[in-house]
DNA sequence: CGAGTACTTGAACAGTGTCAAGCTTAGTGG
DNA sequence: CCACTAAGCTTGACACTGTTCAAGTACTCG
């Protein structure tokens, strides 16, 4: 992650590592889940943290049919989550970056359905599943924090329901293009020039468009300058003009 | 709705009407919260029930915009959500029917984000989400189960996005008739005949697919003898070619 | 430096969408 | 109870977006 325009707090905790702490956190900022403690109650969500991972670019966090156990927080990095089908077909159903939480649609049936892949070596905050159910029913403002965050995603999943049901190719991307900038904002890097860590596979497998189109609507969007396009690296030219043609100005929040 | 199979126990609890009582209604054996609990702990959940709700066909539950108080599990009918998007485009997100809890996607933004439209008369019990919070911190077994409704709810978006993204007219059809086929069977009701509640135009907007698509393929269906439509009355001939067809056997579970 | 992966671009094709016309059903009011 | 009307549905012809197949290029990483 380059372009970083304010400075996170991460350096201050990586040398505590591997024990991390929430209270010192700058992920609170975000929607991770100890927003709203006071002072005691980040001990108590720092008591049930047991372990920080570090995932190497590549490398699984879970696979579909691992047992659930754990919720990851993401500390830093960049992860997707694909979904197999039967019929041996990957589908991405997300990317996930700082502060966002992974696994929660393994609750249901006791065992992950999805895999959780790094695209750039990342780092992880295990909550164990049933100590984070025990403290919510201490911590009333944990509990709705983790609540609203289950909450968001099932509203996220059906934004990208319209998307992938209505919109044509270059609205997606846009979409999509507008999406990632503002995660990237909000994490406070350059809303304007980032690195895309996925390839036009991925891309395209999310946005229920082939790779081919993925790369030919990149082409289009650079033709009429609305971006520059360099392999992976990437400069949204006009944002504004973006966010037009993506119609609905939010494609999954935060 | 017709062609009952097994009996349920509507009919006890609704002499009691307006006041449910979970202890003695028949869809804990489905997915709605109480599952898992015991004696005295029905008696809390039905006294943070205050009212039972009859919404009538083609109205609303709620609105899109309103503030969020309640979630609202589904006594009998059958209910569609739909998003509107800026633009002034309605998307069908889901269509829900008994035993299915409804506002999931509110609790992140304290108001809800969709319409809720019953597409028949219907009953409803009211859960203010502030008693069910403070009750799920006092009985674990509910506390987990309301985690279990929300990861399945975001699991489900998730199938649906590889059918939006995935697959072909005829293969979301058949995998909409299939699922709702174990929805009905899962509710004592005839798994290959039944009644739809749904304009061609909303399973369609649900589908990703314009009503035209849809119309055909129905029409397709009926040619090869899949299925026998006529208007919204609907017969499975075939179900295990339409599981077939459909390739992933569940579209959204229950 | 070489091999494999990722990406770009072209051309032909297929599956849905669009537009239009006519038909059926359900609901309303006389 | 029947006639009327609006809404829903079906079907056809055609257009168009995105896919498929293919070939060639450019990275990336060991």
């Amino acid at each position: 992650m380059q372009q970083k325009v304010h400075k996170l707090f991460a350096d201050i905790i990586d040398v505590r590592y591997p024990k991390p702490a929430c209270s010192a956190c700058d992920l609170r900022d975000l929607w991770c889940l100890p927003i709203g403690l006071k002072g005691l109650e980040f001990q108590q969500m720092d008591s049930i943290i047991n372990r920080r991972k570090r995932v190497k670019r590549g490398e699984y966090l879970y696979r579909s049919g691992d047992s659930f156990r754990s919720l990851y927080a993401m500390r830093t990095g960049f992860f997707k989550t694909v979904l197999n089908s039967e019929n041996g077909q990957e589908h991405v159903t997300g990317f996930h970056m700082t502060g966002e939480l992974l696994g929660l649609d393994a609750i249901c049936n006791d065992s992950h359905s999805c895999n959780a892949i790094a695209l750039e070596d990342s780092e992880i905050c295990e909550i164990p599943y049933s100590a984070l159910e025990s403290l919510c029913r201490e911590i009333p403002a944990l509990q709705h924090q983790f609540h609203k965050i289950m909450s968001r995603e099932i509203s996220r999943d059906h934004i990208l329901m319209v998307l992938l049901s209505n919109m044509h190719a270059d609205e997606r991307l846009a979409a999509f293009l507008v999406n990632l900038s503002q995660r990237f904002e909000a994490r406070g890097y350059s809303p304007v020039e980032f690195h895309l860590r996925m390839t036009r596979g991925e891309i395209g497998s999310y946005l229920g468009l082939k790779l081919e189109t993925v790369s030919r609507t990149l082409s289009k969007f650079q033709d009429e300058s609305l971006i520059t396009v360099q392999n992976k690296q990437l400069v949204l030219n006009d944002l504004a003009r973006l966010r037009q043609i993506a119609g609905r100005p939010n494609l999954s929040g935060n």
